[in-house]
RNA sequence: GGCCGGUUCGUCUAUCGGCUAGGACAUCUCCCUUUCACGGAGGAAAGACGGGUUCGAUUCCCGUACCGGCUACCA
């Protein structure tokens, strides 16, 4: 599969329109993971052909996404290289030769046909059975082209500088075959493919002539894209072979569709707001309604888990292993273990990836995230050791980083909230007279250690009579204001002397009121 | 409608002709834990269907069904 003279190089080419959906980090990550094993490069290429849905501030936002997830591009309009500009818009004037060449080989021809008589044409032809008429070989005859118009004719709408696109002319019978890096060899017949637009009447090329010739002059090895592009493959194919030979072609990849958790069709940022699951990689805002889509990011992944979890959706590397560091996808990944079928997203099996990711990772990793989240509740933590301390006790309860707010944020602000409903109801004098003397105790307690604590407790309970299980709880809701959290005196540990007395001293009062 | 692609537990998947079909998520039961988790043990749960090929098919071939993608001067 890798031509060992060529060095690999890999693009991924998005359309600046808006959010990164979770496909097209999957995309970015199989190129990615591929090129680096082959000691390739990575190239990002933004594909802004179509003016009219120009939307600001998407290219950074692909950027930003990027740049969280750890898939850095080698050239990219930022990055710059050797093959730029990286920006299609930026290289216009690079394409019209390309398709006037094809016009001139007779492999392309113009197109005078008005938005209007391309409409009329399609309603014309509609029926039943053929819902969609094309722009083919039996209909290019009817149409208003170079095909059709005489030389004259074309020669004075083009003095004119009539509105015109270059379509390709699609063989009348031709088999096209290429090799899939996925799925093997597939076939297609010149006459089932439309004569599409390659070049547009605005001069910008179509993405079909765009991918080819910016393949070509970039150097690209290997085309990795969505399945939904298998059936235009054999308009690049034929424009390989007329433009620069088919062996000049990169091999092509056509990665299966990420599907809806709950039956039918692709995975939509629509999907998403439905069952309350994020799509997008990080938060989008769309400048014109100014309406934001929560992002993976912010709703507390780690990209570690994001990108881990992606490539378990459609590659494994045939052991049981579920979790992979980046650097050891770069290891192991192959496109011989990519899956051909389509995969259902599965957002609790994503949060599992997450849980995990917490769990494995040092504290110090995620702490500057959970600390943001914790003053954005009004909760400031003063001692970064401190921080690093608790978020360690309680990392295995967390499954996203807001669930850091409840589960740690009680550590550093003294609950206001405090569940007494859940001891009132057996509150008695004898628990009344336990906890007074607990907190002398407690404070003469010689160490301030978890062991010695519940050392201390646990004696008490047996001069008091009273099961310890009676009061674990109580003494929980009072230091963590509900019924969660690490173990209690660990807790008390944590928290030290004065806070802990301080906090069983006002509980007492609100149980008594 | 046409063309192309796909099809193993509810979901993600292992299996490259020998299978008592394995793992993970979710789910259920139990243990651990005097909270909630973590962890541990166990249960239930799958080869779309019909033909071939073969000593033997989940695996190879062909049909059918179902699902998906595409069918724009969008990518």
């Amino acid at each position: 599969m890798v031509n060992e003279n060529k060095k690999v190089r890999v693009r991924f080419a998005p359309s600046p329109t808006g959010g990164l959906h979770l496909g097209g980090v999957r995309t970015v990550l199989f190129n990615y993971l591929f090129a680096k094993h082959h000691g390739g490069e990575f190239v990002l290429r933004i594909e802004d052909t179509d003016q009219s849905r120009f939307v600001a501030g998407a290219e950074e936002y692909i950027f930003d996404c990027l740049n969280w997830c750890g898939l850095t591009p080698d050239e990219s309009p930022v990055h710059g290289g050797a093959y730029g500009p990286y920006r299609q818009s930026e290289r216009k004037e690079s394409y019209r030769k390309y398709a006037e060449q094809l016009v001139a080989d007779g492999s392309a021809y113009y197109a005078f046909d008005t938005p209007a008589e391309l409409e009329e044409m399609r309603n014309r032809f509609k029926t039943a059975e053929s819902p969609s008429p094309q722009y083919n070989y039996i209909l290019r005859e009817q149409m208003r082209n170079s095909l059709t118009l005489g030389e004259e004719e074309v020669a004075r709408l083009l003095s004119e500088d009539a509105a015109h696109v270059i379509r390709i002319k699609m063989p009348t019978d031709e088999t096209i075959v290429f090799t899939d890096m996925i799925r093997g060899e597939v076939a297609f017949h010149s006459s089932q493919t439309d004569d599409k637009v390659l070049l547009k009447a605005d001069g910008m090329p179509t993405y079909h002539l765009a991918v080819v010739v910016d393949d070509y002059l970039m150097k690209i090895t290997h085309a990795f894209r969505g399945e939904e592009w298998l059936p235009s493959a054999p308009v690049h194919i034929l424009l390989w072979k007329y433009l620069f030979g088919l062996d000049q072609m990169p091999q092509w990849a056509h990665l299966p569709l990420i599907l809806k958790p709950d039956g039918n069709g692709k995975l939509s940022k629509r999907d998403g707001d439905r069952m309350g699951f994020p799509v997008f990689a990080m938060n989008w805002t769309d400048p014109k309604t100014t309406e934001t889509t929560q992002g993976f990011r912010e709703r507390g992944f780690l990209p570690e888990a994001f990108i881990n979890m992606l490539v378990m959706l459609g590659w494994n590397d045939g052991t049981e292993n579920e979790i992979f560091t980046l650097q050891k996808l770069v290891d192991k990944f192959t496109m011989e273990r990519v899956h051909k079928g389509g995969a259902r997203f599965d957002y609790e099996k994503a949060k599992w990836f997450n849980h995990e990711w917490i769990k494995h990772l040092p504290a110090s990793h995620y702490q500057p995230r959970v600390r943001q989240l914790l003053e954005a509740e009004g909760i400031s933590v003063p001692d970064d050791g401190q921080l690093q301390k608790v978020l360690e006790l309680v990392k295995d309860r967390c499954t996203l980083l807001p669930d850091f707010v409840q589960q740690a944020g009680f550590f550093f602000k003294t609950p206001t909230n405090i569940d007494t409903a859940a001891i009132k109801p057996k509150w008695d004098e004898k628990k009344n007279l336990f906890f007074g003397e607990m907190m002398l105790a407690f404070d003469l307690a010689p160490s301030w250690q978890h062991e010695e604590l519940e050392r201390t407790f646990k004696e008490l309970t047996a001069v008091h009579e009273i099961k310890p299980g009676e009061l674990m709880l109580p003494l929980r809701i009072m230091l963590v204001g509900g019924k969660f959290g690490p173990g209690v005196f660990h807790v008390a540990e944590v928290l030290g002397k004065e806070e802990t007395i301080k906090r069983i001293k006002f509980t007492l009062q609100l149980v008594q009121g």
